[in-house]
Parts: structure tokens; sequence; C-alpha cells
DNA sequence: ATTGTTGCAAAGAGTTTGCAATGCT
DNA sequence: AGCATTGCAAACTCTTTGCAACAAT
């Protein structure tokens, strides 16, 4: 039986995976289908822990909770599959800081950018209509087909910022 | 005898080092003292390569065009000298794409971000008014406090958007 | 039955580091 | 003389891959 997003549909239903972008999820279950995969147990299982989460996973962090409740999964796995999904237009990978991979569910809101602290590593999303238009604005300024941004800014959350000396 | 920005200026000089930040070079001899370094041959040669140009290097970029001139320079040299620049705050960290770190000289012009081609590579620089007073008003509205941003807009430059499909 | 999937261990890529030789001061 | 610096090779970290056993279709 051919992999259709109706099917996939059915299948995160069961799986009680909250997951209501259909664009996206036309987008997965198309390649999927694409490249002649099928729905194996474990990636499932990967696919439905990242998805059901609002977090921005390193690899380590996903594998280590998956591990908890499905202790037989093993790191290539939750890297093929994080690969596949980024692939799909699923998980969107960030690099918030030097040396860290992060990966995030993609579609579970609309764009978003980052505040980053950078004493205790939290991660605020925020969205700004004036970074599109900037994002267009600048793009038009320098002949440029924009397609996409990464807008980070680092800085003390308030928490932190408590307890080094204040900034302001 | 000390390490001073002033004796730091006439090694620039004797070297024809183009370098006329002055707070930033007082970062680096400052940095340079503070840590009980000392002036290398190899390690100047280096930063002045570095300095005296306004590209994004990846360690090997650097490393191949040093070598063209200076053969005797290892990997580990300019590994360690790009991280002690970085360290100063004379040198920038981006990672415009995926594994791939690069340095950028600080302080060559005022603050600018970057507009990323996936196509060819390229990299344009902007600077824009409109993100300092977003970087603002999006840290007061969420109580962080802001040191630094980053801003990436991936796209087409002008070149690679003729070869492909027009996006408008 | 056929072909994709998995875990493991090994291999890669990028970066750092221990150490003996060398260079600054 | 004393200590920083260097190049090399080895170590490290993160990620990918080959392969034999296993699972989905």
């Amino acid at each position: 039986m051919a992999l259709t997003a109706d099917r996939f549909t059915v299948y995160l239903m069961k799986m009680n995976v909250n997951f209501n972008n259909k664009r996206v999820l036309d987008d997965l279950s198309n390649c999927l289908a694409g490249k002649g995969l099928r729905f194996s147990r474990k990636r499932m299982e990967v696919i439905e822990h990242f998805i059901g989460s609002t977090r921005h996973y390193t690899v380590e962090q996903l594998y280590d909770e998956i591990r908890k409740t499905n202790p037989g999964i093993g790191y290539s796995t939750v890297y093929r599959a994080l690969k596949l999904l980024a692939e799909c237009g699923m998980a969107k990978v960030h690099h918030f800081n030097e040396n860290e991979t992060r990966y995030e569910p993609a579609g579970k809101n609309r764009d978003h950018d980052h505040l980053v602290c950078e004493e205790c590593g939290r991660i605020i999303e925020f969205t700004s209509e004036g970074i599109e238009h900037l994002q267009r604005r600048i793009a038009l300024e320098n002949d440029f087909s924009a397609r996409r941004h990464e807008f980070q800014i680092y800085g003390l959350c308030s928490k932190c910022r408590g307890k080094e000396g204040r900034t302001s």
C-alpha cells in the first residue's frame, strides 16, 4: 500500500500526536513516498517524540529522552530521522552556539526567531513583522532573492541578568 | 619589555598592516599582555594576513592562502591565532552554512550583517539601522539584555538568480 | 520475497592538545 | 635562562556509513 498523507494522518492520530500543519504533513508523506521509504516503528517513535514537543533539541538530548521510554533506539536512528525531517521541512536546524546543532519542529507555530541567553542557554521565541519587512527591503536594495533568514539576539535573560551586574 | 599598544602599533606599521581601529587594537595588545603572550613571528604573520583582508575565511582558506607565502606555518598555528583573535574581539565567528566556521576581521567597518547566496556562497555585507532598533525593541518586550545579534538572509544573489528560474 | 531499517562499530571531518624542539624576551 | 610558541601526530567530538540481522510491505 502506498504511503499517503491520509494514511500518515491516521498513523499520527493513532499515536496521539498533535500535529496540525497540513502543508508540512503533506511534505513529510510526500518526502517519504518520494524516497520509497517505509513506516518503521522506531523512526516513527523518534518523529512522534520530536514533533510532540516544542523544544530545540540537540541530537543527544532527543536521544537521551527517547531512550528513557525506548531503550532500544540507537544514536544513528535519531540522526537519520532528524536528517530526514530536516529534508522534508519538518525540522528546522539551528546553530545558536558554537559547535552545537539543534533541531526544532517546524510548523508548530508561525515563523519566529530566537533570543538566546548566553548564561543559562534558555531560548525564547519571538515573532516580528518588522524583520520580515526588513528582509524584503534589504533584499531589494541588494538585488537579492531572499528565501529565508536567521535572526538571533544573544544576551542575558531576565533571570540571569539579576545574578550578574545590571546592564541597565 | 612589556607589550603595549604603542609597541604593537609600531610592529604593525613595520609590517605595513592597514589596521586603523584604535579600540580593537588596544583590545588585542591588552589581550596579549593580559595573557602573558609574546610577539611571535608566525602568529603575527597569520594576524597580518587575516587583518589585512576583508574576507570571511574558513580556517582552511586562511591556511592555504598563508601557506603560499609562508609554507612553514602549520594548521594548529592558524587555529590558535584565530581563536586568540576571536577572544580578543578582533575576529568575528560566523556559521553561515552547516558545518562551516568562518572568521571575519572585526572592526574593519561598522557593524553589519550578511546576505548569503545559497548557490555560489557569495557573502554580501549590509548595515541596517532598522535591525538595531528591532533588537532593542524585542529585547525590551522580552525583558532581555541584548549584547549582540546574528542576522543572515539566505537566498540567491543577482548572478545566481539569473541562472535559475526567476523569483520575481 | 524483496527491499528498507536498525544498531553497532568503524570511518570521516573539523578542531584541540601533548610534547619535544624552537623562538622571544 | 625561562617560558611562550610551533608543528606534528594523536586525541577528541560530532556525524556519517558499511554491514549483517531484522522489519515492513
